[in-house]
DNA sequence: TGTTTAACTGAACACAATTCGAATATTAAG
DNA sequence: CTTAATATTCGAATTGTGTTCAGTTAAACA
């Protein structure tokens, strides 16, 4: 038994699928290559950044589900963008989204359980500079 | 012209990817059948759902992302899970979650601007019974 | 330990994506 | 309006990848 399931899951969170050209052609009944010129158009413009994976969560045991709001510091890191981007890399955040308002981002993050949340936000979240408040 | 943009983009929003198996397989090391036989099975517990895109959403013209809270009435409508999975349906709806707390869901709404999310709002969510308050 | 079931794998096959060249449509320029 | 340049469409041939199947190994169970 080679333990591949965890492998698979950490690459389908990032990468590692691909366009269906052919059934896009039979469902809107134009040429593939067609379809294929058009795919490559949006990818090469990065309209399209990847493809990936959608889970149900509770079956792959990351049934922990939060939205953390992140409090930027108004000195010279404070570039959300950059932020936004650092914090993306991790697996467990699904999603970070720049907000107009009392706070800068949302953090969409999964874990197992609360505990490895908090884990999260301990190792991660304060550690990165430029957060001023969670 | 054929417009193919917009019905590609409506399209990898639910579906119309797969995994790359081969590329698993390199990237793992690992028998490119046995990766199939991986993913066929993570496919069929419904582990995974389905496989789509992911978008740079100011490149499509989706800009305007809001979460919205949703409270739900306390009577016979009040199935989080249904009203979740009806919310779901529209292509504005990014995401649904189900909340612990003060708000029962959590909406991740995508629109072109402002002026569209309100009609959303006002069109949809509205409508739907069983919501007490946005 | 023997038996049943699940997981793995290579070889052959089937299918889908990609390339390429040519035709057609769109846009820009004169 | 005409011409030139550019972008898009598309069929035929090629290349590459997923899938099937049958046989093997490993794990679970009694």
């Amino acid at each position: 038994m080679k333990d591949i399931r965890p492998k698979l899951i950490r690459l389908f969170k990032e990468d590692y699928c691909t366009p269906q050209i052919g059934r896009i052609a039979r469902k809107i009944d134009e040429p593939s290559t067609t379809i294929h010129y058009n795919v490559k158009k949006l990818e090469s413009e990065g309209a399209v950044k990847t493809y990936k994976a959608v889970f149900d969560y509770k079956k792959i045991g990351e049934g922990f589900c939060s939205y953390v709001l992140v409090a930027l510091s108004s000195n010279e890191y404070s570039d959300p963008e950059r932020i936004a981007n650092n914090l993306a890399r991790h697996g467990e955040v699904e999603s970070v989204d720049i907000l107009a308002g009392d706070w800068e981002l949302i953090l969409k993050v999964r874990a197992r359980d609360q505990n490895e949340f908090y884990q999260f936000l301990k190792n991660v979240i304060s550690k990165e500079k430029g957060i001023e408040n969670t």
